[in-house]
DNA sequence: TATAGTCATGTTACCGGTCACGTGACCGGT
DNA sequence: ACCGGTCACGTGACCGGTAACATGACTATA
C-alpha cells in the first residue's frame, strides 16, 4: 500500500545517471542533454518519485515558511489577515504556520519552538504591543507587525491608518450636525484604540469643539462593553447625541443598550462603528461604519517580510492603510 | 549582530566530547555522567545553542507538523475548528500549517507541496465534499475529515450531529406550538445541510406532520439567501409561522427582510438559526439557534489525527457531537 | 587471573537533498 | 599535432542532526 517514498538515487539508479544529473533535472537547470533529461523524467514518473521538501531545506537552508502569531486566531479581523498573508505567502512559495498565543508567556514559547530551533524564516506579530510580547522577538529575525504604530525598533510594520479612520467617523457624524459626540474607545495602551481617539480629536478641534473627556468610555472591544459605556453615560448624566464606538462589537452592544431603554438609533442617538464586521450590515439598523481591507493588509505584510528577508539591509518600511467610511442606517442629521 | 547559529557539533568542542554525547544530552538520555552532562549544559548555554528542528526531522523523519485544509480561513465555523485544532496540536508538540482552498483545483496544489513534499504528516480536511476535492487525498497519509458524515471511505471524521441539531430546533418550534415550519436549507450536496433536513423531517414525523416540499427553500448560507427565501415564499404564496435557518446568517438574512415587509419577529414569525455566530445574540431580536462547540471539535479531530498517524493499523473513528439548543428571542409561542 | 558484563563515550554511516569541483569527450584555432 | 575551452555529467563533501555499533575502562564473577 505505502508505496515506500522513493529518493533522488533511486531515481538516478534507475534511469542509469547520477543523482546530481537528477537534482539538475528537477531543478531545471540548464547543461542537462535533452536525451537525458528525457531518461530521468520518465525514471521519475515510473518511480512516482516527488522531491522531499525537508531535505531541500536542509541543504539550501531555507524552510520556506513563515509564522504569524496572533491572540487568537477566531476574532474576524485576525482570521481576515491571516486569510491574506496565507494566500499571498503561499502564491511566494511560503508556507504560514498560524499559532495563537494569548499572553507573553506562551509568545515567548512559540518563540522558541518556532525561530530558535530555525523551523521559520520569518515572523508576523498581530498585536505586537498588546502585552510585552514584542520583547521576545529575537533582534536578528526578519519580523513584520501588524496592527500596530511604528516605534522606535527596527521591525517593519502595517497597520491601518487609526488616526484617518477615527477622524473619518467623527468627521461622519459632525456632517450630520452632531456637535455632542461620545466615544467609546477600545483598551487603553492599545494603538489603534488610542489613534482612533487622536482622529476623533482631530475632527473635533476643526469644528472648534472643545474635547470633553466625560464623554469618553473606555471599552474592552466586546459588546458588553458597550453596554457598559450606555450606562457609565447615563450614571454621569451625560448627554449626546451621537457616539463613536471604536469597533463594531461596542457599537453593536451600544445599541442594545439603548433599545432597552427605549432609545432609537438613529432617531434619537446617531451610532458608528469600527470594522464593518459580517452581519453588522443585516443589523437593525444597519450599522454604519468604517472599512478596511483587512486581508489586503495582511498580504502588504508578507511582502515586507519576503523584503525583510531577501535584503535584510534595507530600512524597516512602515505602510499604513486608508479606511473607508460606509453610511448605513445607524447614522442620521440631527 | 546576527550571532550565527552554532551547531551540535561545535557545542561538542567547547565541552570536550563528541558531538553524539550532546545530542544525548538534549534528549535526555539516561547513562551521561552527571558531570559530563554539566559541562555539556554549560557550553550550549555559553553558544546559546538550539537544535535545529529541521535536522532533527531530517534524521527522525518526523516533521512535527500537520496541515488543515479549508475552503477559507475567515469563515467563522472554520476558524474557530483551526483555533481548536491549532492549540490542541501545539499541547502535543505538533505544529499546524492552515491553508485555504477555494476549489478542488488549489486543494490538489495543496496537496502536492504539502503531502508529496514530505513536509506534512497528516491531513485535516474541512468540508472534504464540498466538491470532490476528497478524490485528490492520497490513500497512505493519515487524514481527518472535519464537518462531514462518514463515508465508506477509511477516514476519520469528526462532525456535529447534524441530525440532531436540525431535530432540536424543529422540535423546539413544535413545542411552542408551531405546525407550518418553513426551513432554509444550505446549498444541496453538502452534508450538515441535508441531515439537519433529516432531523426536521423527524421532528415533524414525530408529531404525524407531514413534509411539505413547498415549505423548503434552498439557500447559500449566505444572508441574501434567507432573504431570498422569503421573497420565494412569498410568491409561492406559502403561509407558515416559524422558520428554521440552517446557519445564522441565512436566519439574520430572514428576519431582515420580514422586518422590510413589516412581519414581526417573533410575534408574526419565529424564526431559528444554527451555529451561535458572534453577534447574533445581540441581535433584534437575539437569536434562537443552535450551539456547537466547534473549537472542541478542531482539537478532537488532531486527536484523532495523532492517533491515526501513530497507530496506522486502527480502525478509523468517526466522532459525532452533540449540538445544544439556544433559546433566546426570536421564537415565541404561536 | 582470565572472562564476561556494564557504563560512558566515541566513530561512522545515514536521512535526502545541494554545492563545488573534477573529468573526459569533443570542438576549433594555430 | 598540440592547446584551451565548452559541454555533459559524475564524485565527494556537506547541511545538522540521529542511530547503530565500536571501544576502552572498570567492576563483578568463576
Amino acid at each position: 500500500m505505502s508505496r515506500k517514498k522513493s529518493t533522488i538515487r533511486d531515481v538516478a539508479l534507475l534511469a542509469g545517471v547520477s543523482h546530481q544529473t537528477v537534482s539538475r533535472v528537477i531543478n531545471n537547470y540548464e547543461g542537462v542533454n535533452p536525451e537525458t533529461r528525457q531518461k530521468v523524467e520518465h525514471a521519475i514518473a515510473e518511480l512516482q518519485y516527488r522531491p522531499n521538501a525537508i531535505a531541500q531545506y536542509m541543504a539550501k537552508g531555507n524552510t520556506c515558511t513563515f509564522a504569524c502569531i496572533a491572540p487568537n486566531l477566531t476574532d474576524y479581523a485576525f482570521s481576515s489577515l491571516i486569510d491574506g498573508a496565507e494566500s499571498f505567502a503561499r502564491e511566494n512559495e511560503y508556507f504560514l504556520i498560524s499559532a495563537s498565543a494569548p499572553d507573553a508567556n506562551s509568545f515567548a514559547t512559540l518563540i522558541e519552538q518556532l525561530i530558535e530551533s530555525g523551523r521559520t524564516e520569518g515572523l508576523l506579530v498581530i498585536n505586537p504591543y498588546a502585552d510585552d510580547r514584542h520583547l521576545y522577538i529575537p533582534t536578528d529575525v526578519p519580523t513584520v507587525f501588524m496592527g500596530a504604530r511604528p516605534r522606535s525598533q527596527g521591525y517593519a510594520s502595517v497597520a491601518l491608518n487609526d488616526v484617518k479612520g477615527g477622524y473619518l467617523a467623527t468627521r461622519h457624524l459632525l456632517s450630520l450636525g452632531h456637535r455632542k459626540i461620545g466615544l467609546i474607545t477600545g483598551p487603553k495602551g492599545e494603538d489603534c484604540s488610542h489613534d482612533r481617539l487622536i482622529g476623533y480629536q482631530q475632527a473635533l478641534s476643526e469644528e472648534n469643539i472643545t474635547f470633553d473627556p466625560a464623554l469618553v468610555y473606555t471599552g474592552d472591544w466586546s459588546e458588553s462593553g458597550g453596554q457598559e459605556a450606555i450606562k457609565h453615560f447615563n450614571a454621569i448624566g451625560v448627554s449626546y447625541t451621537a457616539l463613536f464606538a471604536e469597533n463594531d462589537r461596542m457599537a453593536i452592544g451600544a445599541i442594545t443598550q439603548l433599545k432597552h431603554q427605549n432609545s432609537s438609533v438613529p432617531d434619537d442617538i446617531s451610532i458608528i462603528g469600527f470594522d464593518d464586521m459580517p452581519l453588522t450590515s443585516f443589523y437593525d439598523p444597519p450599522l454604519t461604519t468604517i472599512h478596511q481591507d483587512i486581508p489586503y493588509i495582511g498580504k502588504e505584510a508578507v511582502r515586507l517580510l519576503i523584503q525583510a528577508k531577501d535584503t535584510p539591509t534595507m530600512k524597516a518600511q512602515h505602510l499604513l492603510f486608508d479606511p473607508e467610511l460606509i453610511i448605513r442606517g445607524s447614522t442620521k442629521h440631527v
